[in-house]
DNA sequence: ACTTACTCTACTTTGTTAATAGGATAACTT
DNA sequence: AAGTTATCCTATTAACAAAGTAGAGTAAGT
């Protein structure tokens, strides 16, 4: 399971790629929209700003918005920067590859395989996943409800 | 990732499952071999047991041993048992949903979809596991290994 | 100067992980 | 029946991470 952590900056990154054109966002206001705790949620934006995925201004008129276009906001960077490595296993990370200190040998180990795959797997959808592909997914099933809608009525 | 727990449950079941035709084998052989703290597979085994996976027999010629065969105990099952559910959020698990609390729609929140994405192809991976085919898959590897080194030489 | 809003440090609470210790119980052997 | 073997069970622990909370500091606009 993903930590509360690490679902609440892919909330609030979402909201400020919907909100991109509006200038900067509040943390306040994003925190009531998304029902996260502010404390909480601040600690989360400075991590993403310290990262490179989001900017902010201070004072009036200020707030949190991207620091770089929400097409090249990847799920998988994001998740791998809140919550660590996406693999089950730390000898089939690509990003923080760790021996296990209880395997014989990684060459044979049958675990090994399945978890690479399913890490593979996981990544291929994540890594190919943007804050932009997220929302076009959404209007795509909105659409689709609103057109089956529309046949029952 | 998994926890040591979990992939301690793994490695023991695998263990367990090539020694099929040996009895019942001691706890202290597969903490041993495995590179497991004897106390902690202990409690590991005595869990497995009690869903089923594992039997034991007391006394001198005793030990543990599978409960049902290798080809009907899959990965999938063991996770869930010993980690939980496989989904990275609780929304999209199949065997524990519950709702988030801060979602307005589930059936538009974009996480979700990819999420459940995510969650279907890692339960379709490890829940075509079994034991067996761990083993086989790497009977495999090593047979392919080893045809590479006799090219080589 | 005043207000706004992010920034930073420190702390708390609760729960989980990864064990360890030690005795109880069951089964087999002699 | 006594002794040995090996699992079973209860309790405890240290270390760490999760999920916040409190409060003062700093930068920017008016």
């Amino acid at each position: 399971m993903l930590s509360k952590k690490t679902k609440y900056a892919l909330k609030a990154l979402q909201y400020l790629a919907r909100a991109k054109d509006r200038g900067p966002v509040l943390i306040a206001e994003i925190a009531s929209n998304e029902g996260i705790p502010q404390k909480f949620l601040e600690a989360i934006l400075l991590e993403l700003k310290k990262e490179g995925f989001l900017e902010s201004r201070k004072g009036k008129g200020g707030g949190y918005f991207l620091g770089r276009p929400p097409e090249s906001i990847t799920l998988g960077a994001v998740v791998r920067k809140m919550e660590g490595p996406l693999a089950l296993l730390p000898c089939v990370s690509q990003t923080a590859y760790r021996r296990c200190d209880e395997c014989h040998d990684e060459r044979t180990c049958g675990l090994r395989m399945v978890m690479k795959d399913v890490r593979d797997r996981t990544a291929e959808i994540l890594d190919n996943m943007s804050l932009t592909d997220v929302e076009d997914q959404v209007r795509e099933a909105s659409a689709a409800r609103t057109e089956i809608l529309d046949y029952v009525i």
